[in-house]
Parts: C-alpha cells; structure tokens; sequence
DNA sequence: AGCCAGTTCTACAACGTTGCAATAACCTTT
DNA sequence: AAAGGTTATTGCAACGTTGTAGAACTGGCT
C-alpha cells in the first residue's frame, strides 16, 4: 500500500507498478497503453495482463502535465435549472464524449460576479478551453479584454461589439427568429400583438441580451406589417422562469385587455403565461395567441401546446466544439462569428382553426426517447 | 513565446516565469500563491504584481499530480433531458462550488455500455471520486465488484443487495414516498388506483429500479387500508418521458375508464397523464386524481398544479458530498447507507375541493427566482 | 562578540507521463 | 561472417507544482 508522498494517501497503481509486474520497463508499458505498433506480441500480452491485474488507469493530471493537453473543456452556463440550459448542456456532454473529450460543468447560477470569474479564466488552468454562455456581464468588461486567457467560445445572445482576441462566438439569429414569430402572427390575422420579456432588473437593463434582440425583431415585424409598435406593448420581467410569465402576464392583460397575441422571451416566460390565461379564461388560441422560444421539451406537451422558435442546439454544440477545437489546436485568426439556424414550428398555441387538425408531432429531444407512436393534437 | 515540448502550442505562463520577472525564486512565488505565512510583505506586493503582469495562474493538472488531489468529482448521471437530473446537477454543482470543487460532468445517456464504464472507473483517472446515479446497470455487475477503484458514492435507488468495498450510497425511501402519495389519495376517498411507472422496455424488467420500489410502496398503501391490489392496475412503460405518460394514460384509460386515482412514477409521466385526461375531457381532480414524483419546476405549472413527492435533492447533493469528501480523505470503513429526507406537496391535481381555496405556493427551485410574489391557484 | 530564536527565502526532489534519441535484438542480404 | 536494415525495447529528461529541509538573514539577548 504506497503512499502518497505529499498527502498520506493510498496512491493509484502508475505505470511503475504494472512495469514492475511484468518485468519491462515502464516506456514498455507507456507503449502499450498508446498502441504503438512496435511491440512484440508476446510482451504486449504480458504487460496487458499486468495491466489488468493492477488495475492500472492513467492519470489524467500527469498525462496533460506532459502533453499539455487534457481532452476536457469547460462548460459555464448559467443554470441547468432553465430547461434550455440543460438541453444545451447534454448537446454539449454527448458531442464533447463523441470527440473523446469530457465536460468541467460551471454554472454561473446568474451571477454576475461567477461570470467575471469565468471570463478571466477562473482561478486555475483546468481543462484545454472553455465554452461560455454570458447572461449578465457587462459590454464594457468585454471590451478591455483585450484578449482570452485560454482558448474561449461564447454562445448566446450576449454579443459585444468586439469578442476579445483568441475567441469566437455561435449565435443565433435573435432579431431574425423573433420576426419570423412575430410574422407568423401577423399573417394568421393578428395584430394587438404584445412583446414579454424585456429584462428589466435590479441589474439595470441589459442592451444585448437576447431579450432585446428578440424585442428588435418583434418590432421589425410590426413595421414591416404596417402595423405601429406600441411601447406599452413591451412588458418587462424580472427573470424569465414560468412564474414571471405568470405575473407578468398578469399585469399585461390588466392593462391591455384586447391583446390578441403575446409574443415570449422564452417557453417557460410562455407557459407562465398560458397559466395565467387559463386563468382568466381566455381560450388559447382562439381569443389570444402565445408563441415562444427555445422549444423546450415542455412545449409539446403545454396546454396547448405550444408554438416556438426551435433552435438547432446540436448544431450550435457541434459548431462551438468545431470552432474550439481548431483553436486549441493553435488556430490564431481574429475572432468569427458562425450563424446557426433555427426553425418556427407551429403548434397548437398560434394556430386558430387548432382542434380540427394538427397531427403536431412533438419534438423530442431526450435521446432515449422512442421515435414516438405520438401524441397527434391535444385539446386545451 | 514559450512552446510545450511535446505539442508545440504556446505554454501558459508558469510559476518559473513569475519568479523570473520578480526576480525570487519560484518557491516563493508558490508562497505567495499559497499564502504561506512567513513572506516579507515588500516581497509578496512584488510578486503579486509580477503574477497579475505575466497573467499567472496555477496548472490545475501539475498541482493534482503533485499533491494528488484534484479538487474535482465527477457526477454521472443518466441524461439532463430529465427535469429531475438537471435539478439534482444544479444542486451538486452549487454545493460543489460552495466546498471549492469542480464538477465533471458524465451523461450515460441510459446506456448499459456507459454506465459500466462510469462503474469500471472510465478509462483515466480524473478527479478525486465519482458520485453515479446508475439507472440500468447489473445487479450483478455490482456483485462481482469487490471493491470500488476510486471513492464512489452511489445515488439513486439501484440499490444493490451488497455495495462494493470502498462506496457508500445515498437514497430516497421510494417506497415509503410512493406508500405517502397513495395514502393520501386513498385518505381523500379515491379507490380506484392505477400505478404508472413499471418499466418494462427491451432491456426486461428492472428489479431494483425506482419503478418497482415506487410500485411496491403503492401495493402496501392499498393493502394497508383493504383495497385489493389489482395488477391489471398497473401499467407498464418504455421510458419515464412524458410522451410515455401520454400513452401510458391512453392504455390505461382505454383498458379502466373507471379509474378514479392515478400514481405515476414521476413528474414528466404525470404531464404527459394529464395532456391525455385533458384531451379525454375527464376533469382534474375532480374526477380523477393525478400525483407525480419528483417536484420538478414544472410541477406547480401544469395544468393542474400537480401534487407530488418533493425530494431534497439540496440533502440529497450535501450528503452525497459528505460521504464523498471522508472516502477521498482517506475513511476507509465498510459501506454506509444515508436516506434522505422527502415530503408530500399536495396541490390541485389530488385535491377535491381545487378552485375554492388552494392558495399554493409553487415551490421554485430555480437559485435566482425571486421569493414569488405568486400564483394562488391556477383553474384547469 | 557570540548565541539563540525567529523570520524569510531557497535548493532539491518527486508526483506519472511521454517525446526523443539511443541501444539492443533480430532478421536479411552479401 | 560481417554489414546493413528493420523491429523491439529502454534511459533520460522535462512538463509545473509543492513538502521537506535547510540556508541566509534579522534582531535581541547575554
């Protein structure tokens, strides 16, 4: 039972050990742990069967101390308890696991003082890069980084005008997603349409979270319609959990008791929503539509269920992990800034003559999931 | 622009390349960053501006492989897509967090391949111990484990007859909750009881699985206040996904639309039951009683409020982390057996008189949710 | 001055791994 | 039987860090 000499542990089988045992030399080992073709087949036996019955692993810390390089890449996402984070964040865990490489999970939990830890490179080196999805951080912290301590992606919505050097950003076409529901809208003949989901908080208000962005492209669409945005249509919330869609709603609907539509800043915004309504008894979607964003694995299954904006997660997983890739492998271009696409899929929540038709099949995205004898239309 | 000898890549910057700028040597400089006492303060203002000059921070890797303590766990757990597993990850991240540790995060996806290998200790060393919530694993894989490779704390209720040496698992009573949750809709005067959850899929039944712990609780309440247990009252499913309560419900409304109770394994399945009893026009809870299994952010949302069993999965993570942390300091002692505590959240889908008073509480797991201004009671 | 007790700093070694270069063993071919 | 080539194996060094032990100072006391 060796010890570790700096903590007193019991210390894992090394190499030593398994080279020991089978009487050559720890390259040896090294080299059949790596398959290097040159190895007699006899000794590649023996040191395997050693292998197995020290129950020898290799140490990650050691193997990236020597190559410098760890196979993992950090993940901060501000909390897995928004449905889209979590979704997002199995993307990630099974993309990285099918390119060898394994998540560090850092939840921000919203808070802007974790982000800047994040940003700066958290207190120590772990892991070969680090994908970042900013909620809160300001502009103007961004702006004096002048460049990335380790190799860095951001996603989201959070664009600042100048990414620092060393990094790139995926992204989603906000503006362009929320015109297209509000399109959609405006095109199945509604139009005192209502935006939820600007973000104004104790925080101040955030110029280039996704709620603006979204919130730009809800505009867009009014105007291009002919129709005239009107400011009081733009409810703020605090968050953007299910219970401030309720509230929210709520104090929409007390100001603005003709709305034939609301346009959410997300799903769970949207189902808090659709509570309330149920609430006061609109029917939903024949006195008043809801759309959301993010096309959460709830959607289907609100009632009704609910049209979205689905974005393509995996793509943005597959895509971030390209980019990140290229730039552990020493990639040392200016930053760039890849689109990724999304789709509106209709549902019952925006879709009048709902009830008659709609063989909706619901998206989805959990990988065990059968491929769904499904669920056709459901009643509200 | 120092190179690593074995990739090429540009090497970040070191203790040596602080000390040189500070003009000390490197141990003094691992002092300061250490903050070791007996350092002249003229010195370690020195090196303090040498380190934030050269953007020093310490290798994650080189410190584990010295003092062999990474200051990482890993949690595997079957798949985010579950809103339970995202909860439950939160919760260990934040808790992890809060004891200076890093989550790494595993996914197995459900598959038997994976969990053997979170189970076989991957295939390198990372991080100090694993926390696995395994879901479809062998009993008998556990058997013939003898003894774990690295510490391990199991979670979850794949309870093994007997755990490996060097583990300890930490469990929710299923069958005490499921017992709880029937006895409650057996108290408000329900009688006929149908359980969903009983996983029969192409992998054959699961003998320890939540389902059958959950299904056994439900057996002994109905017992326990004469109700014969009727098996064609429960009802089987390939998944614990929402779709599958859909469908779960479909069969079983189909085969007893006399059902006036039904127990589902978790949330998600309670959802999908209740998408299919809207869509049947049966009316919750007034004719048919619906609770679930989880306290998922979703559950205070549906439409009913759903009622279930609300797991503390803050406990639940804190323990699992105590246990943890005494196995990577060295306890060597037989395998220890934590439960945890859970409780019963009755909202409107059990509770008869719904719409008159219910003035509930969603109880909002999400860490920046404001303390709810709140919902009182949502109609159907 | 000489000595001790503290404080401040440093040299060394080792953690487990792998790239490099060198050696040793083995076959061919002359 | 020696030279040349290929295959198989190995020793060495270094990645960045920290525990140990000890050296070099400092100041206060006899």
């Amino acid at each position: 039972m060796p010890l570790h000499p700096a903590s007193g542990r019991k210390r894992p089988p090394a190499l030593r050990d398994v080279a020991e045992l089978a009487g050559v030399s720890i390259k040896t080992v090294s080299n059949v742990v790596n398959d290097y073709p040159h190895v007699k087949d006899s000794t590649r036996e023996t040191v395997r069967e050693a292998i197995l019955q020290v129950g020898y692993r290799p140490q990650a810390a050691a193997q990236q101390l020597r190559t410098g390089a760890s196979k993992m890449i950090t993940l901060a996402v501000p909390a897995l308890t928004f449905s889209y984070f979590s979704d997002l964040a199995q993307q990630f865990i099974d993309e990285a696991q099918r390119r060898g490489q394994t998540v560090v999970l850092h939840s921000t939990s919203g808070g802007r003082e974790a982000e800047r830890t994040v940003l700066e490179g958290f207190n120590r080196v772990v892991g070969d890069g680090v994908i970042f999805n900013p909620l809160l951080i300001e502009e103007e912290v961004f702006a004096r980084m002048e460049q990335t301590t380790q190799p860095t992606v951001f996603i989201g919505e959070h664009l600042p005008e100048k990414l620092p050097h060393g990094s790139d950003y995926v992204r989603i076409d906000n503006a362009a997603a929320a015109f297209d529901a509000t399109t959609h809208l405006l095109e199945s003949g509604r139009r005192r349409i209502a935006f939820l989901g600007a973000i104004a908080t104790k925080h101040g208000l955030q110029p280039h979270s996704s709620g603006s962005l979204r919130r730009d492209g809800y505009v867009a669409a009014l105007e291009e319609h002919g129709v005239e945005p009107d400011a009081g249509l733009v409810q703020a919330v605090d968050d953007w959990h299910r219970h401030d869609g309720f509230t929210g709603a709520q104090d929409l609907m007390a100001r603005h008791p003709d709305l034939d539509a609301i346009v959410c800043g997300n799903d769970d915004l949207a189902i808090g929503v659709l509570a309330h309504l149920r609430r006061l008894g609109r029917r939903v979607p024949q006195d008043i539509a809801v759309i959301g964003y993010d096309d959460t694995p709830d959607a289907p299954f609100a009632s009704p269920p609910l049209s979205t904006i689905s974005p393509d997660k995996h793509a943005l997983a597959a895509t971030a992990l390209d980019l990140l890739t290229e730039r552990i492998q020493g990639f040392d271009g200016p930053p760039r800034i890849a689109d990724t696409p999304y789709s509106l899929v209709i549902r019952e929540s925006t879709d009048r003559a709902a009830g008659d038709h709609a063989p909706t099949t619901p998206s989805s995205t959990a990988p065990t999931a059968p491929t769904a004898p499904c669920l056709e239309e459901l009643p509200r």
